[in-house]
DNA sequence: ATCCTATCCTGGCTGC
DNA sequence: TGCAGCCAGGATAGGA
């Protein structure tokens, strides 16, 4: 599913081909995709604005629009599961699930894609209303070690379910929250105030070098889904250590890695690193 | 505060 | 080979 790695490559590698870019068109095949807006309402938001700015936050895209060179609300993405992102010439086929298509001024189209229907691409007067109340950045400098510590104190949930709230910390998905907990030697099911300031720590430092390394190798491709906008899959499946490899040997100490459900999450860990 | 369940969807898998 | 039924899963809403 995209996370955060996933969501960052797709950013890094639109913003070129957007940046600067003014809407001239849009085809809306699905209304639901934009979250409430009639197809009306959405065109005239959006065609004639000029695309200022293209950036991540969590797992949302967001795409900053101007008129007239003063801002103008927000475009605001979220993939889900099954969302894509196509910048493309004409003549580019999107297949069948398309669901938006947003002409640009170069000749080129915007394409977002999506199988299930659960992705989002929506406008708003202001981005932050769309993005809600999420946590910090899990890359950025205000997510240090210490300040896990103290938000995990004050919280007696379980490890994973927190790690996958979105207002905890932002953009960490399935994947990444059982890569993380692995690597820390950290239970799902541990209760977050139970995890001591030198434990907190390692989880803090394991959470950013799974998600930068994921983002080195331009996010996480096991089915058939997630794609980079150039098409191509993402590599750092090949160095999952428990996701997706129930009954495969653990990296760590070879014990076989078992799969649970954690909050209707399918959950895989090792057993014997990841005490309770 | 936290947990549980249902909802939204469809491709792909399993079992017969 | 065909087909029914189940499953995954991010976010959100509603109930316990």
């Amino acid at each position: 599913m995209p996370e955060l790695p996933e969501v960052e490559t797709i950013a890094r590698l639109i913003r070129p081909r957007l940046e600067g870019r003014t809407i001239e068109g849009c085809e809306v095949r699905w209304t639901r995709t934009l979250g409430g807006l009639s197809r009306p309402a959405f065109a005239r938001a959006v065609v004639g604005a000029r695309l200022a700015r293209v950036w991540r936050r969590g797992k949302f895209l967001v795409a900053d629009l101007e008129q007239g060179g003063r801002p103008a609300g927000a475009l605001v993405g979220h993939l889900r599961m099954t969302g894509r992102v196509h910048v493309e010439a004409a003549g580019f086929d999107p297949g069948p699930y398309l669901k938006v298509r947003l002409a640009l001024d170069d000749g080129t189209s915007f394409y977002f894609i999506d199988v299930r229907k659960f992705a989002r691409l929506c406008f708003a007067e202001e981005s932050a209303s769309l993005l809600g109340e999420l946590g910090p950045e899990p890359l950025s400098p205000e997510f240090t070690a210490s300040w896990l510590a103290s938000a995990l104190r004050g919280r007696r949930r379980s490890l994973k379910p927190l790690l996958l709230d979105q207002t905890f910390v932002a953009g960490i998905g399935n994947i990444y929250a059982d890569e993380s907990l692995h690597r820390a030697g950290l239970h799902p099911l541990a209760r977050a105030d139970r995890v001591g300031t030198s434990r907190a720590a390692v989880l803090h430092r394991e959470i950013r070098a799974t998600l930068a390394e994921a983002i080195e190798r331009e996010g996480s491709s096991f089915d058939a889904f997630y794609r980079t906008p150039e098409g191509n899959p993402g590599r750092y499946q090949d160095q999952f250590r428990v996701y997706g490899r129930t009954g495969a040997p653990c990296p760590r100490c070879s014990a076989p890695i078992a799969r649970i459900v954690v909050g209707q999450r399918g959950t895989h860990l090792c057993r014997r690193c990841q005490k309770r």
